[in-house]
DNA sequence: CGGGACATTGAAATTACTCAACTAAGGTGG
DNA sequence: CCACCTTAGTTGAGTAATTTCAATGTCCCG
């Protein structure tokens, strides 16, 4: 529906920032960076607008300059889940870039958020031209493969509680190491759908760790660790 | 352990078959074929022996030639998880040549098999030398990253007898359309790991499947689809 | 300050797992 | 080629984990 035409902005040429700050693409030279700037596009999104939804045909790399998106499925039942959420510099789209050529998920604008747009034509063209991006576009996936078959094999053998505790975990070590609290990234709402649950388990599974003495929520959006030996035996 | 080194057979050489099968590799001139061949080598390992395991550091990529292979996580809980099983054409071993430099799950010869392994770094001066190879390497990894979110998004939202519904409709529809019966390509209990079940469950459901009249179990393994549309309702 | 979404809590219901006993099947060696 | 042994599969009963529904409380943003 509403893909966010109206309020684009169509600068021809974008910020830098936008592909320099990309893994894929950092390791060039200004010349070539300023290749791949010539062939990008910028887009603004409005918060909570659609940036493609499943079933889109796709033709271009999304790369996040400024802002928040949510990329989410929606299962054969109809039940929505989270399945990441990309900051700047994170980019989107390569599914059907390289393979389907329909979106199988949805991205939406969490905030409002600027974008830019590579099409896959340019692409193509860049990664046979420079050899190495595509190393690191390899690299990329692999990453990301390997995260997902980890979240697969934690959906389908750990309990709720265990998902949560190695979620929290996780978050810590994002932190830094030494950092004993945090913010969560997301709401608790989110949070669920994002580790297959309801929020109302989400709730109860962290009075339970608190009550544990496991871990501490000073407000509902920021939580300490207490225990994160004892968190990581749950 | 015993990772097979006693029965490998080196042949230095090893048969076209073993590359030019792989999508990968298959668009290939003949002359880049050799080429590959040339840094390729065969491997034997017997049933149930380990190709590679969790924590074994990775420099190969390894091409199933003859057998089958299974692939297996091990959850923090010590559950086993069902990944995916390999037949020959289909290659492994990629995540550790890419990112991460250890593998972070198992792989198993269900039956005597053949492989050929090509080194990491025979391999990425390959992929910089052709770089359509990269495309094709790019592409089968968003095909799994795909799969693989899809598999995830199902784990999160769907209940059990419902992802075996999805999955007896997909069996079917990979034998081709008109088929109404196939046999498992796995024993009930891999079935039951790779759907993140038990075997108790699954033999349950697939009764429960029976008795409502969507499908029939001639035998153990043979299933016959009764009544697709209502598969997919389930 | 008010409204709407988010979050929490309780109670009931569902779903799947565990454990244990039993049966069936498949492969191996005699 | 068959008997045997091992592993896979099934069935039942009890239990654990999580979801669902409904009611209520709370936060935050405009």
């Amino acid at each position: 529906m509403d893909k966010g035409n109206i309020h684009h902005h169509h600068t021809g040429k974008s910020h830098k920032s936008c592909v320099s700050l990309v893994p894929m693409f950092n390791h060039l030279e200004d010349e070539q960076l300023d290749e791949i700037m010539g062939a990008t596009q910028s887009v603004s999104y409005k918060k909570n607008e659609l940036i493609y939804h499943a079933g889109d045909e796709s033709d271009s790399l999304y790369i996040i300059n400024k802002g928040k998106v949510r990329i989410y499925r929606l299962a054969e039942s109809g039940k929505e889940q989270l399945v990441r959420i990309l900051n700047p510099g994170d980019f989107t789209g390569e599914m059907a870039l390289f393979s389907e050529s329909t979106h199988e998920s949805y991205a939406e604008a969490m905030v409002n958020t600027k974008i830019c747009l590579i099409k896959r034509s340019d692409l193509q063209e860049f990664l046979v031209k420079y050899p190495s991006v595509s190393l690191k576009v390899i690299a990329e996936f692999s990453n990301r493969l390997e995260a997902s078959e980890k979240q697969t094999t934690r959906f389908s053998t750990e309990k709720v509680e265990t998902r949560i505790a190695l979620y929290l975990a996780e978050s810590l070590d994002q932190e830094g190491t030494g950092t004993i609290e945090f913010t969560l990234s997301m709401s608790k709402k989110d949070l669920a759908s994002y580790l297959g649950t309801t929020p109302e388990t989400i709730s109860r599974k962290f009075n339970d760790l608190e009550e544990r003495g496991y871990i501490k929520q000073i407000t509902h959006k920021r939580i300490k660790i207490v225990d994160l030996d004892g968190l990581l035996l749950v």
